[in-house]
DNA sequence: CAGTTGTTTTGATTGATTCAAAACAATCTG
DNA sequence: CAGATTGTTTTGAATCAATCAAAACAACTG
């Protein structure tokens, strides 16, 4: 009940087009100020969901050139307390950042290319979430990460 | 079926007492040569499991004062290899390394402390280590961390 | 439009991990 | 059991991701 992961949809937000007013409203009503680079990096993670902050910075610094990786690093941050992006930090990789937030999907990552994909949280299988024994813990949040071949690589790999 | 993930008992592998001739067979069976740093790491990690690199070398380091943190990550990265050891990366964690390998478990961290539990896999729950969609991946493991209070935590908290 | 507060830049630093070459030691072979 | 072989450890340096701190700057408030 108190679980970060119940299997809902995402509260409605849309991150098909880019629209400089919809980012700069996201922004706000987050409670941040509206400044160049934090729209930059939020249009650069609209484009390239599960990005890392040196690939959205390559992004964001051919749009506006003064842009620093600490800047990057530091809109991420903020953007993160604030609710506006999750990081996800899969084992052996740097952290990526999207915008998808509030459903608690999950992801799956391949050995090969590295690609990653959301998969959502299957309903009827919520059980999941809670361990068999939670050992007197207060469970928060559950995190799933699926680690496989992705087609391209199963292609690429079989006919070599 | 090909999944890494079956839940199922670990193969025999008991970490009660750590007998130099037992960890030293076990190091033998998984085709590496058998020595004092070795030895050592495996001690270690019987006795202090979720244990990163440096907490290694430093409980190392008492018995063997020679050894280098490098030596720590090298063993590491053999027994890895080999089967010997499973490593672990929480997310904003230095990696954590533990004995218990071939099934697979998962892990409950402490938001507060950081303390880390292994939580077996649920029987019946199954399921759950196959994504809803799969996109298209041959899935080949699940990683499931919970995200908590752990009860120590939850007392001092609630009574400060 | 000036003040306040929060953001970004600049520059340096940390922490975890990896790389490479030389010194060394465990096992294999005779 | 000594010598050869192969793999391991040491030593020393380098990398990558991320964070810190102070000064310069810009967005929102009134």
């Amino acid at each position: 009940m108190p679980l970060t992961d119940a299997c809902h949809d995402d509260g409605g937000l849309r991150l098909a087009a880019a629209d400089a007013g919809l980012l700069a409203d996201s922004i706000r009503s987050a409670g941040l100020k509206v400044t160049a680079p934090r729209l930059a990096v939020l249009r650069a993670l609209t484009d390239r969901p599960h990005s890392n902050a040196d690939a959205l910075f390559g992004a964001v610094h051919s749009d506006l050139p003064g842009t620093s990786l600490q800047a990057v690093y530091g809109v991420l941050a903020s953007f993160g307390t604030a609710g506006l992006v999750r990081k996800i930090e899969p084992a052996g990789s740097p952290a990526l950042f999207e915008r998808r937030v509030g459903d608690n999907h999950h992801h799956i990552v391949c050995t090969r290319c590295s690609v990653v994909h959301d998969v959502d949280c299957a309903v009827g299988h919520a059980p999941c979430l809670t361990p068999a024994d939670a050992l007197g813990f207060d469970v928060r949040a559950a995190e799933v990460i699926y680690w496989g071949l992705c087609a391209q690589c199963q292609a690429d790999t079989s006919a070599p």
